[in-house]
DNA sequence: TCTGGGGTCCTCTGCCCT
DNA sequence: TCTGAGGGCAGAGGACCC
């Protein structure tokens, strides 16, 4: 028996996100291997279809690679807004249930029903009907599994999903239930890759101790895999091998960090080219730092080079901002410590160490000795004696959201950003190709 | 043959202070 | 005054997840 006995978690992964929702909106590519993505050389894949699926694609793998394995696939650039949208949809549906609703991604969730057994059924009927109205309001399919917890429930949700074929997709079960008591029986024969926190390199500490299974791993001392594996990962693997996972859902968690970065379709080695990189991506993280009503303290840097190797740079700030010329001033400055011309594959800029709200501002000293009126300099000016202060750029950067907000995220920016595109959302998985792999007509707008 | 973007969490190291 | 131990914190990086 684990300590989790009592619970109902149930969790809900929607088959194939991405694909699926194309597939509503292009419903002459059904049949077809359909994979979304970043269609450029440097992209990768987002979702592919279960005909894509069975010809060896998945998710996280290069463009190139899946072009390779399945060239007649219809390719299609992501549109993450359109996939937001439609995960608002599901998520709400999934709050008519219990408000205790945990989102991991656009496509999962985890919902607390523990308390919900007289009011609504029993589990597997409630999976089973909520199932049913996800299908019929939104056209899409998803996978259940309840269990006592988390990682019990996400684990049977793999065990209810459909299986790729070349003809299509296999309907899995749709629903898994690990029932109380029966927890180990489930999980010990699973392997070891299925815990949450077994990667690569994990796994490849794991092997010589001969574990293959979850069951294999739970009959290894704590303390041995604290030893081999660090204090924090040893524990947490002995207890979740052992079936126990005793986090809450939370339905409101607070994000702990905002970043933004981009891999560029050429590498970039110009310091000029970076300086203009570094301020649209300043810009993205503070914009969204004021929408969601954030402040960060801790400005990270982070540099791809040609040759892969990453490195991070960050610095802690005196004061919470939430403005792009603090983000960008602290940012450069990581920079220029760093060799640059060999070549910049990806940048990228971070805002750590978040605070909710409005805080109270503290005058700078300029402020203080030297007030200068607005209309004497403008905010941003070069001049360093016509400097704006705090209040009037705070006052710019509502007025800039503002504008933002009513005509969109092109209209109005940084003067270095004249002229320069501005990246879009559906280059969320790489750049994308010039010319697509397939032609497909475009979508009507919902 | 390569390897996105946006996150979280953990570990290690060096520095500062007591 | 010097030195070492230990705690707290910041910074860097690794691993992992969706």
């Amino acid at each position: 028996m684990t300590p989790d006995s009592g619970r109902v978690i149930l969790h809900v992964d929607m088959d194939a996100f991405f694909a699926s929702v194309e597939l509503l909106r292009h419903p002459e590519l059904k049949g077809l291997p359909l994979l979304v993505g970043g269609t450029g050389d440097r992209g990768v894949v987002a979702a592919a279809s279960y005909e894509a699926r069975s010809y060896g694609v998945y998710s996280a793998m290069s463009s190139v690679q899946a072009r390779r394995l399945c060239p007649d696939a219809v390719f299609l650039q992501g549109d993450h807004a359109h996939y937001s949208r439609t995960s608002g949809v599901i998520m709400e549906i999934f709050r008519t249930l219990t408000p205790l609703v945990e989102p991991l991604s656009l496509d999962e969730a985890f919902l607390d029903i523990s308390g919900s057994r007289r009011l609504l059924g029993e589990p597997q009927e409630v999976a089973i009907r909520l199932r049913r109205r996800v299908k019929d309001e939104t056209g899409l399919s998803c996978s259940l599994g309840i269990a006592p917890n988390k990682f019990l429930a996400k684990l049977a949700t793999n065990s209810a999903k459909p299986t790729a074929s070349r003809q299509g997709p296999i309907e899995g079960s749709g629903v898994a239930v690990v029932e109380p008591g029966r927890e180990l029986e489930f999980l010990h024969p699973l392997p070891v890759q299925q815990l949450w926190g077994v990667g690569p390199v994990t796994l490849s500490k794991l092997t010589p101790l001969g574990v293959r299974t979850i069951g294999d791993l739970s009959a290894i001392p704590q303390e041995v895999l604290q030893t081999v594996l660090g204090q924090g990962s040893g524990t947490q693997l002995y207890q979740l091998a052992w079936g126990r996972d005793n986090r809450p859902v939370v339905p409101n968690a607070e994000p702990k960090s905002m970043s933004h970065e981009e891999t560029f379709a050429q590498d970039i080695s110009s310091m000029d080219a970076l300086r203009t990189e570094l301020v649209r991506q300043s810009e993205a993280v503070a914009s969204r730092l004021r929408h969601h009503g954030y402040r960060g303290r801790t400005v990270q840097l982070k540099v791809r080079y040609r040759d892969f190797t990453t490195v991070t740079r960050s610095q802690t700030l005196e004061a919470p901002t939430d403005r792009g010329t603090d983000l960008v001033r602290a940012a450069w400055s990581l920079l220029l410590r760093l060799p640059v011309e060999r070549g910049v594959r990806l940048l990228g800029v971070g805002m750590a160490n978040l605070l909710r709200g409005e805080l109270q501002q503290q005058l700078s000293f300029d402020e203080i000795l030297s007030p200068l009126p607005l209309a004497s300099g403008g905010v941003g000016s070069s001049n360093p004696d016509l400097k704006a202060t705090d209040s009037e750029w705070d006052a710019t950067n509502s007025a800039v959201d503002a504008i933002r907000n009513k005509f969109g995220a092109e209209l109005i920016g940084p003067a270095r950003l004249a002229g320069h595109s501005q990246r879009g959302a559906d280059q969320q998985w790489g750049p994308a190709a010039e010319t697509p792999s397939r032609f497909v007509p475009p979508a009507e707008s919902p």
